[in-house]
DNA sequence: ATGGCTAGCCGTGCTAGA
C-alpha cells in the first residue's frame, strides 16, 4: 500500500492540484496539513468521488489537518490530547485514524517563528505532548507512523545553506532534540531517496526563486514504528508536484509498503 | 523555463508561513 504526507497550503486553493495528484499518485492513505479551512468547508464531495473517505480537523484560516483513505478510516481522533494551548486555543494540528492495517497521525507541528518567541516554547511543548500521545501505538505491534510537517530540519544538510540559519528556528538544538526524543519512544525515520539532488528537500520558499535554485529544506517527515518500517519498500519526495503555477510550497513525501 | 511569494480575510493592508 501507498501512504503519503503533503502540506498543501490551503485545500481550497489547491483543490485542482490535490485531485490531480490523488489520481496520478494514487495513494491509499494521504495525510494533509495546512488546510486553511474549517472542517465543514473541506471539499468532501470532490475527494469522495475519487474513492476516499475523509477525516478533517480545521477551524478556519490557519492550520488544519486531514487524513484521506481508500482502505478504511476508523477510530478517528481529532486533536492532540494533552497538547498545549496557544493564546488560549487548542489549534487543529493533529488527526489520527486507522486505515486498514496501519494507524497514522497527520501532524502540523507549530512553526516556532523565532527562538525567543512564545511560539517556540509552544512548539517544544507540543512535540513533548505528541510523544506522550503516541507512546502506546509506537510501542505496539501494529504498523504505525506519524507523518507530517515537523517544521524541523534534523541535520545541517537538511537546509540549503546552514550558514543562513544561525540562531534561527527549525535547526536549533532543542528542536532537534525534541524529534530525537519522539523517536526514543519507539519510532525511526523513513528516509526518502534522493532524486534530482542529493538531499530530498520537501519545502522550497515561494520567495527568491526557492524552487528553481533548489533552496529547500527537508522538514516533512515520516516516523514509523518497527512494524511499519519493516514493511517499507520505497520512499521518495514527489518534487514534480512543487513545479509550476499554483503549487504548494511543500512537496508530498510518499512511502510504499508491502502490506 | 522549474521563475522574482502566496493565501485568507471584510481586506483596500495585514498576518502567517519557515
Amino acid at each position: 500500500m501507498r501512504v503519503a504526507t503533503w502540506n498543501i497550503n490551503s485545500v481550497g486553493a489547491r483543490l485542482p492540484r490535490l485531485l490531480e495528484w490523488l489520481e496520478s499518485a494514487a495513494p491509499d492513505v494521504l495525510c494533509l496539513q495546512e488546510l486553511k479551512s474549517t472542517a465543514d468547508a473541506f471539499p468532501y464531495e470532490a475527494v469522495q468521488a475519487l474513492g476516499y473517505e475523509v477525516a478533517a480537523h480545521g477551524d478556519g484560516r490557519w492550520n488544519g489537518v486531514a487524513i484521506l483513505s481508500r482502505v478504511g478510516l476508523d477510530d478517528v481522533v481529532r486533536g492532540l490530547d494533552g497538547g498545549p494551548d496557544y493564546e488560549g486555543v487548542q489549534e487543529p494540528r493533529a488527526v489520527s485514524a486507522t486505515c486498514g492495517p496501519v494507524r497514522v497521525w497527520s501532524v502540523y507541528v507549530p512553526n516556532g517563528r523565532e527562538v525567543a518567541h512564545a511560539h517556540y516554547a509552544y512548539k517544544l511543548e507540543w512535540l513533548k505532548a505528541l510523544k506522550a500521545a503516541v507512546a502506546d501505538d509506537a510501542a505496539g505491534d501494529r504498523p504505525f507512523a506519524v507523518l507530517g510537517d515537523y517544521n524541523v530540519a534534523r541535520a545541517d544538510t537538511d537546509v540549503w545553506d546552514i550558514k543562513l540559519f544561525e540562531g534561527a528556528t527549525h535547526v536549533s538544538a532543542l528542536e532537534r532534540a525534541a524529534i530525537d526524543e519522539l523517536e526514543a519512544g519507539g519510532l525511526a525515520e523513513v528516509m526518502p531517496r534522493a532524486l534530482k539532488y542529493d538531499v530530498p528537500f520537501t519545502f522550497w520558499d515561494y520567495r527568491d526563486l526557492g524552487f528553481p535554485k533548489n533552496k529547500g529544506m527537508r522538514i516533512d517527515l515520516v516516523l514509523g514504528n518497527p512494524a511499519f518500517n519493516a514493511a517499507v519498500k520505497d520512499s521518495y519526495v514527489d518534487r514534480e508536484a512543487r513545479r509550476g503555477k499554483g503549487a504548494s510550497d511543500h512537496a508530498p513525501v510518499v512511502v510504499d509498503l508491502e502490506l
